[in-house]
RNA sequence: GCCCUCAUCGUCUAGGGGUCUAGGAUACCAGGUUUUCAUCCUGGCGACAGGGGUUCGAAUCCCCUUGAGGGUGCCA
């Protein structure tokens, strides 16, 4: 890496994140962001959101509010952008098309830039040419000198020129000084006169973020690694402007289980922010392992908090090659988070999954319930990935008995070994001055010495009687849970069920 | 096809010439805790893509091959 590129300390820095709203946000793209936000916060510089929606098909406001909301959730505060202003202001492409007049046509004044007036036909016609010829397709800047009497007979034909480019000969080589890649280098035979503004009169991509990351005093630019190729072209745009060119980093892809880079369509829904949200992982969580993606603490400790990844992160340790979005270890991470979270926050996200599934009918809970709702989710949560599995994972405490296989627990229920060890608990229970879980273990290791049976007979009869299930919670916990009247109840009824 | 990038356990990664018989995490397997599932603890399995160099010495530097990904749009 050039040490010349590389910021100094006191540096203030700038930087942005530029989402387009034509779809959800997805993990690829808040991935980008949390690297901008972390190496602004760490830089003590801005952040700053703007909204790229000069695709007027596909851009909807819809898409930008779940942007924001997304981001948000994640803990990504900006400085600025469409909600908070600034000074770089507005803060949506579509808001600034007065801006990029100005500099299309200072490019067309100093004969930098010209109409193009190809039909889509014609310019597939060029790359099928370049393509079967085994060049770089490009386009063959047949515009590029069209007499004004010529240009006045396509217009006079009706057809809405595009502003290209006049990529300069002069630069044979174009060198993108990337903090995270080094030096790459690109002959400029590659680049053709590339499009800046479309005939729709909305400047292109390559071309409204030069000028806005200029205007907008943006002094790195941190982008996935599917914008390297666009750089050359920006640089060579900055340079034509007479903007000072931004430092560059560009992080390496995120893939999916296919090793393709995410998008809209990989993996159905499970590349979608708000679908993780939904599912109840911990922001926390996917903040830490998203982290992790590309990034490497100085220390092997894994699990660390926002502030910790601030301190720890730096561009330099971000590695070059794509990473797979493992599913399984976020998984195993949110569940961490989800254990050793405070108690009555996993209650309280757990609320809602919870009515969802119609185990809380009432929309204010009582204290009482809560009490025993805070019980219940702490066994509980020990056994899940995210929040929306507490449903199932604590059913056996808000559905009645329900027995799988009804002969079969007959049978288990017979016998007077089984009779005795549910009178035996029953008797035991009722003489214990407090429940808790630790107060009913002991009252089965009790058992297990005095009584005349097998560790089975005596564990396994009484899950099954008070469960209807043949795995799960300690009996510690459940006992305590399902509280000593309701345990008698089933119990009796079990024995009953036998006869 | 052409251009660009990348290449260490299945996955995420540490490693920037000797301390590497390659470390951690996850996943998986086994043992322990527990009546059970889960949690938790301990242990195990498991990788430097291949070939050439450079060097006394290469996972680390160079080249080639191969593989993977990205780009090649009036999408961003």
């Amino acid at each position: 890496m050039n040490k010349e590129q590389t910021n100094t300390d006191n540096e203030h820095i700038r930087l942005r994140f530029p989402p387009s709203p034509t779809g959800k946000i997805h993990i690829g793209n808040i991935r980008t962001a949390l690297f901008n936000w972390l190496w602004a916060r760490k830089k003590g510089g801005e952040l700053v959101l703007r909204i790229e929606d000069t695709d007027q098909e596909r851009s909807n406001r819809e898409f930008e509010d779940i942007i924001i909301q997304e981001l948000e959730w994640l803990g990504l505060d900006v400085d600025e952008g469409p909600n908070q202003g600034g000074e770089h202001g507005p803060y949506r492409q579509s808001e600034r098309l007065d801006i990029y007049k100005k500099y299309r046509d200072k490019l067309l004044d100093n004969d930098k830039a010209y109409k193009c007036y190809c039909t889509p036909e014609e310019l597939e016609e060029m790359r099928d040419k370049a393509r079967k010829k085994g060049e770089m397709p490009r386009y063959d800047g047949r515009c590029r000198n069209l007499s004004s009497s010529e240009q006045q007979a396509k217009e006079e034909a009706g057809k809405e020129p595009v502003i290209r480019f006049k990529t300069p000969v002069s630069d044979k080589e174009i060198v993108v000084k990337d903090q995270i890649r080094g030096d790459v280098s690109f002959d400029s035979s590659v680049l053709d006169d590339f499009v800046i503004y479309k005939s729709d009169g909305m400047p292109t991509y390559n071309f409204a973020v030069v000028i806005d990351d200029a205007l907008m005093d943006i002094t790195d630019v941190i982008r996935g690694e599917d914008h390297l190729s666009n750089t050359p072209k920006q640089i060579l745009l900055y340079k034509a402007l007479d903007f000072e060119i931004p430092r560059f980093a560009h992080l390496p892809l995120i893939l999916d289980e296919n090793k393709a880079k995410l998008k809209k369509r990989s993996g159905e829904d499970t590349v979608y922010v708000g679908e993780f949200r939904k599912k109840g992982y911990l922001p926390e969580a996917l903040f830490n392992f998203l982290a992790l993606l590309g990034w490497s603490p100085p220390e092997e400790e894994e699990i660390l908090n926002r502030e910790e990844i601030i301190q720890g992160f730096s561009l330099e340790d971000v590695n070059k090659s794509a990473a797979v979005f493992d599913i399984e270890k976020l998984n195993w991470m949110n569940g961490k988070y989800i254990r050793d979270a405070d108690l009555d926050q996993i209650v309280e996200l757990s609320l809602p999954y919870l009515r969802e599934a119609g185990y809380i009918e009432d929309e204010n809970v009582s204290s009482r319930q809560l009490e025993k709702l805070k019980k219940i989710i702490e066994v509980g949560r020990t056994g899940v990935d995210y929040l929306a599995q507490i449903p199932e994972e604590t059913e056996l405490f808000f559905t009645g008995l329900e027995f799988e296989d009804r002969q079969k627990a007959q049978e288990e229920f017979q016998g007077s070994e089984v009779e005795l060890v549910f009178k035996t608990l029953i008797e035991k229970l009722e003489s214990l001055e407090t429940l808790n879980p630790a107060a009913v273990n002991s009252i089965f290791n009790e058992m297990r010495e005095e009584l005349p049976v097998g560790a089975r007979t005596i564990y396994h009869p009484v899950r099954l009687a008070l469960t209807g299930e043949e795995s799960g919670p300690e009996m510690g916990n459940i006992i305590y849970i399902l509280g000593i009247e309701e345990v008698k109840q089933r119990l009796e009824n079990a024995l009953q069920l036998a006869d």
